[in-house]
DNA sequence: GCCAACGTTGGC
DNA sequence: GCCAACGTTGGC
């Protein structure tokens, strides 16, 4: 694995019925482990490539309205999902092995809400977020990279005055 | 190793 | 609720 210096920028996805951004900032430290994915496409990102200090838009997915609702800051760096290995957990997965695990998270601290939700609409209105792999059709990825551009523009949107 | 069938995701 | 896109599974 090559080592990096840059700050890299991430998106994840959540459903806000099982967790949104309000649940995160009631969470003790504002802090939360990542559990739960079970792609191995999200897994590669979340156990060798995401580094603590990296940047992540909280995105709320399957849900009105579809929405960038903040950020958050990647705090504690992959380890081992432990919630593959709860039978009673709704992720567990049998064929994860404590010894040598599957599925990996990470802890992220909420940073912040944005005072109004950046939606999906918004974000297909702007030209700089033209490529941006959320507004791809069937993006299914929960976990996604995000470019510097892309993550200034963002930032950019949601200080804006909608008018 | 191919690929049809199946289950899931997630925008619409 | 619909269904396209995608990932996984399993028979061959």
């Amino acid at each position: 694995m090559a080592k990096r210096s840059e700050r890299q920028f991430w998106l994840f996805k959540s459903e806000p019925d099982s967790f949104s951004i309000d649940d995160l900032a009631r969470t003790p430290g504002r802090t939360t482990f990542w559990s739960g994915v079970r792609n191995y496409q999200a897994r590669n990102f979340l156990r060798d490539t995401i580094q603590v200090g990296d940047g992540v838009l909280f995105y709320h997915s399957s849900t009105d309205p579809l929405a960038i609702v903040g950020t958050a800051n990647v705090v504690k760096k992959g380890y081992p999902d432990h919630t593959a290995f709860d039978p009673k957990d709704s992720h567990y997965d049998p064929a994860s092995d404590p010894a040598e695990p599957t599925w990996y998270m990470v802890d992220i601290r909420l940073e912040k809400i944005f005072p109004k939700p950046l939606t999906r609409d918004r974000l297909q209105a702007t030209a700089a977020l033209k490529g941006m792999m959320l507004l791809k059709r069937g993006s299914r990825l929960s976990i996604q990279p995000v470019t510097a551009s892309e993550w200034a523009a963002i930032h950019k949107l949601a200080v804006v005055k909608e008018s």
